[in-house]
DNA sequence: AAAAATATTGCAAAAAATTGCAAACCATGC
DNA sequence: GCATGGTTTGCAATTTTTTGCAATATTTTT
């Protein structure tokens, strides 16, 4: 004997989309198979139905889901303007760098944007970084946790710097710092032109085991006015370049290690 | 043998709305064939009725049904087209609370961004938030100092959470909080469903002194599962509503200034 | 560069809405 | 009683909406 035992909850496309809405505003991101699951519907019509309350204002419909209108996601598409390139080369050497379970260091800057945007969503990380943009980015990272490091936040460079942010970073010790920089040159070292920042990197230095600056080629011997560190200070140094390009040369003859 | 027993109960026209509207306030939503069945009438009659009790008001007609007109609070059609409005209403009654040189303190969410994002470019504030959203809007301020409260960040709401976001609080003071909340009850004061972002919000108050709470109508009477604070706590409430609005009523006995 | 996930589009079946219409019903007044 | 005009109700034909599916692009991830 069989028992069909059919429970068949009827739902109507208006208490569906409350309930898609409901779910977005309490957690900011839902993903579409998530609420297809959730509301009992094919994913196609999820997928309508995020767009028509997209098209409502509701919400704001992404890829993959819904995101709350209060979600900021800073998408620097602007900021491409470098060669994608040379970028995308030096960030996959330097994610290559990474393993599960490390506590690392972000500064800011374009190149650590991208590499933040570019970590394996199955990457599981615990990340510090001041730095707005790469918090953002960070965050759609499903296993990285991100602490942001408070304090003043410069307007130019979306950092925070000053003391709190120096106080903040005295009391933390990392495996790994990606640092980014302005300029890098064999005599000079690493540079900043804002004296602020020099000073916060610097702290950051400190609280970093190892420390890794990737740095695009455009950057090399090049100076800026204010010091942040000797080129002896980092152990790795990353760049689009083969190792054994020329222009590197003297760069070889240094204790770090060159990818 | 077989019994039939035909009970037909002539019902007016009136009285089966009646009962309509009752069936729709008690479960929230109905669905037009279980009405059809409940009153005995063909679907088509329940549907003008419905029709119907939508053009007073009575009720929300959706395809295939009824929702309450209550229920979707703040879902449906003819409330998000203002929605954009109410919340500008609300921010502008709330910067016109603002004075140069003075130190603030914002708290996430949708209202505090458009807050953040409507501010005259000429006020002259110090704003303290870990949300970052609201500061990437003050960030393009010019005469806004942002300094953020750093800490462990919160993927689903993108703000600062946790003890080392509460100990900054902790060492500072500030003239105004714009204390964004998700639920506001008379009897209940303010709720949130998050456990880590009450905590901070109670540390958040603890560090203002003067509390303004904007809250969008559709947010009043509605209670979440843990408590931010008391009605008595904060000094102004701002709705989008005529203070004189009769949703407004008992508030109006509290001890705060609404506006 | 390949693979996986997600989007888009067109389509068809089912459900629901609309419309026109006629029968039934009600209240008047003659 | 009976005719008149108005309302209500159910029915059927037609149109619209909703929904899942599949084939095809596009984006994201590996």
């Amino acid at each position: 004997m069989f028992i069909f035992v059919l429970i068949v909850t009827i739902m109507l496309k208006a208490e569906r989309q409350q309930i898609i809405l409901n779910e977005v505003r309490r957690h900011n991101r839902v993903l579409l198979p998530d609420m297809a699951d959730l509301v009992n519907v094919s994913v196609d019509t999820v997928r309508r139905d995020i767009t028509e309350l997209h098209r409502k204002k509701k919400l704001q419909k992404v890829h993959g889901g819904a995101i709350s209108l209060g979600f900021h996601n800073y998408n620097y598409q602007g900021v491409q303007v470098y060669s994608k390139d040379e970028k995308s080369i030096i960030c996959e050497k330097a994610i290559s760098l990474l393993r599960d379970g490390q506590v690392i260091l972000f500064t800011g800057g374009t190149t650590n944007m991208e590499m933040a945007r570019l970590l394996p969503p199955n990457l599981k990380l615990t990340c510090f970084t001041p730095s707005l943009p790469v918090a953002s980015q960070l965050l759609v990272k499903p296993n990285v946790e991100v602490i942001f490091i408070g304090g003043r936040v410069s307007k130019d460079s979306q950092i925070t710097v000053g003391g709190s942010a120096i106080h903040m970073l005295s009391e933390i010790s990392v495996d790994l710092c990606f640092l980014g920089t302005h300029s890098i040159d064999l005599s000079h070292g690493l540079t900043e032109f804002d004296w602020e920042i020099v000073q916060l990197k610097k702290s950051m230095i400190k609280a970093s085991r190892k420390i890794v600056a990737p740095v695009i080629s455009e950057k090399l011997n090049t100076i800026q006015r204010y010091k942040i560190c000797d080129l002896e200070d980092i152990d790795t140094l990353i760049t689009e370049l083969d190792p054994k390009d020329s222009l590197l040369g003297y760069y070889r003859d240094k204790r770090f290690e060159l990818l």
